[in-house]
DNA sequence: CAAAGAAAAGCGAACGTTCGTTCTTTTTAA
DNA sequence: TTAAAAAGAACGAACGTTCGCTTTTCTTTG
């Protein structure tokens, strides 16, 4: 009784969401078929639907993986860096998983539009959105305690502004050809540090 | 024989796209068929061909409406307003046309995702982009100029920066139903003026 | 230790819909 | 009377998914 191992399953899992990326980024959500991906991975509709029970699944999957990644780099975060190395760290991180593979960009986009009108997507990701929100909200905190970020900058509307400013990079690479990721992400750190600053009145 | 007039024409073009923008925003730039768009407007198929040749079309036209408004938007910028009122200006006109109304935010994300893969829309959605980059980065020019601006910023840098932090409140909205968005701009507004504000070492 | 057996894994044709678009027909208004 | 405007049936293509069949692979057994 050959039942898959689950190393083996997860492991194709992998391959079969790699495979949708590339097909995703290239013709877009709805307009990749189940048969596109099935002719990118070499495989057939019957063996797709065993690994992922709908397309909605995929991209549900997709999310719940790259949260996984988001705590995991969270997660190896330490306490003796400070809050900005901490925010290059994550920063390095989006751009290895997210960015600078332009074909997942785009992807992500996708993603976002399908979470705006699809009732499977939108609560996966908007969980996703709330956990990441949290994390960064508690990071700025601990910076703040630590007199590295101005205590003036509520952590709550300052993470949404780093967040936003993030996400809003997401938005342009594609449309921007002559954008140069590292160097754009480089600049918003620099401006990050330059806004969170302690100013001098305040640390008297 | 009733030729309709040139007004009426652009006056039904508009009223199409206010019915596609409510589809769209329903179920999505794909998942909303002719036929929604359609029965959502109480006309015929053969009808909505007459005033756009396509699905394309229709997306294009929104986005080419939208870079008219925002030129608009730049043009009616007083010389005389402080760089901080021209951007509280802006955000306000932002608010108005794509944010305040969720529905418009949600297919500006499906306009983003569309960018990505359709061959159409990429180019349309990629000057619309560039020419508000463009725009913005003379705004701050004109800033750094009248010394409201610190001169050690460089203007592409910051012009992306500040593009891609309202572009990425616009992927936040839908996915974060607690967001409060004229509260969000305003503390984003504040974030900006305090990175801007000159240094006194600069001053000096 | 091979061969039989069983069940999962994989396959791919086929399903019923639905898609964007076209085209012929009817209505409308000057 | 006439030509533009609107209507809506009809088109072929393509969609996500299903399902019955074949192949593969591991356990069990002689």
């Amino acid at each position: 009784m050959p039942k898959i191992s689950n190393d083996r399953l997860l492991e194709r899992r992998a391959r079969i969401l790699q495979g949708c990326i590339r097909c995703f980024s290239r013709k877009g959500f709805h307009q990749a078929s189940m048969r596109d991906i099935c002719d990118e991975l070499q495989m057939s509709p019957g063996g797709l639907y065993r690994y992922f029970r709908s397309k909605d699944e995929i991209i549900v999957t997709m999310i719940e993986m790259d949260r996984m990644q988001w705590q995991e780099a969270f997660a190896g975060l330490s306490v003796e860096q400070s809050f900005h190395e901490s925010l290059a760290a994550l920063t390095r991180f989006a751009g290895e998983v997210e960015m600078t593979d332009p074909l997942v960009g785009r992807v992500w986009i996708q993603i976002y539009a399908e979470a705006t009108t699809n009732p499977v997507v939108a609560p996966v990701m908007a969980e996703h959105y709330r956990v990441m929100s949290l994390h960064l909200e508690a990071l700025i905190k601990r910076a703040q305690e630590r007199g590295e970020v101005c205590p003036s900058l509520q952590p709550p509307a300052l993470g949404a502004f780093l967040m936003s400013a993030f996400d809003g990079l997401l938005l342009r690479l594609p449309v921007d050809p002559s954008a140069d990721v590292e160097a754009m992400q480089q600049s918003f750190l620099d401006f990050i540090q330059r806004l969170t600053q302690p100013r001098k009145e305040v640390v008297q």
